[in-house]
DNA sequence: GTCTATACTACGATAGAC
DNA sequence: GTCTATCGTAGTATAGAC
């Protein structure tokens, strides 16, 4: 389907080059059509980067479905949710996001989503909107769960930190390389980063052994 | 002084807009000169852009040698530490380099450097080694003397995991500041992620309380 | 729907005046 | 050292053929 090669190359482009250095001439070329073609399906240059915008929103949250599944949508079974499993379904999901984290598939999503993040564009609302406000939330309902002596803003703030060290796995995927003395992140890596995380988590959630 | 503009407006622009979408005209423009200056002090777009990187990590590295100083010269110096001062060295550490993530300063300098994160070039080698390289391995070291029964790939992988806690903070600034409900972060908002991480930290140091 | 052809703008590099 | 002027290339958008 041309469409879809289309925004797939535009996620692509946008996130090696960045909006202004992208060229439509070129996207249209690797997706064997003529450029004259994204004003047709997209309306120009700007429709196409909301498009992939879109695109981007739809593979994580269906990437992520099975993490938040029966999640928040209302409180009584929330509720019925124990400590234990809460935790349980809190290291699932820091789990699955550190998956996609380390997945290829995230490249090109993370260049393009990092950009966005540094300088929010309409772009970006459609992402938080369409993928990470289900997660974050999700997540914060979990937390809520697990320690119930937190605030508000405590919990807030460790979600935050949470993130941090998944999106690390991508988002500075240079240094991390650097850091584990290796050139490519292979399944042994991937596997000690997700053991260490759990750890972390862990250790995090259960609070200072006074 | 003219260079010393040039090189600021470089890594503003190279940040917001990509080495390809960023403009050498406008870069000169922005620093009251003709593009031509950039040809002459710089030998043209690219040893522009290296020299941004350069400066950038002078920047870095100078900001947090009060936090690695005395450290790494000699492992008969390091051996003399103890668990506690180690842990505190730590926690100061990460409270310096949060510090930078949360100044005002290192938003230029983020953009820029998450860029070579996702699509290393030369300029990632002389970050690293330049700023990098130092703040990695101090913090390895400080680590290895807290937690002497992880082995050297658990203790690297953590380390991954702590920059990352402390990155988020300017990384995905967007998403932090939509979990924390907030605009921007306020001193309070600072204060709140410092103290979270030192929390965090300090439970992951401790290890699993059994 | 998809292509070619074209109009217009902006890019980086460089030569030469001062 | 810093400027203006210019060259060749490449960008987006658009009109019109098929």
């Amino acid at each position: 389907m041309l469409q879809e090669r289309l925004l797939e190359t535009a996620i692509d482009h946008f996130g090696r080059f960045g909006f202004e250095g992208a060229s439509t001439r070129h996207i249209a070329q690797a997706s064997g059509t003529a450029m004259s073609s994204i004003t047709y399906h997209f309306g120009g240059k700007q429709g196409l980067y909301l498009a992939a915008a879109d695109h981007i929103a739809k593979c994580l949250s269906e990437r992520h479905k099975p993490a938040l599944e029966g999640l928040g949508r209302d409180a009584t079974a929330d509720a019925a949710i124990t400590a234990e499993q809460a935790t349980e379904r809190l290291l699932f999901m820091l789990d699955t996001l550190a998956d996609t984290m380390l997945h290829p598939d995230s490249e090109s999503w993370a260049r393009f989503i990092v950009r966005e993040q540094q300088e929010p564009t309409e772009a970006f609302e459609r992402l938080y909107r369409g993928a990470m406000h289900m997660l974050l939330e999700g997540t914060l309902r979990l937390m809520a769960l697990v320690r119930p002596d937190m605030t508000e803003r405590e919990l807030r703030a460790q979600a935050a930190l949470f993130l941090g060290m998944t999106l690390v796995m991508r988002t500075a995927r240079a240094s991390v390389t650097r850091v584990l003395g290796v050139e490519t992140i292979s399944p042994d890596e991937a596997a000690l980063l997700h053991a260490q995380l759990r750890k972390s988590a862990l250790s995090i959630l259960k609070g200072p052994s006074a």
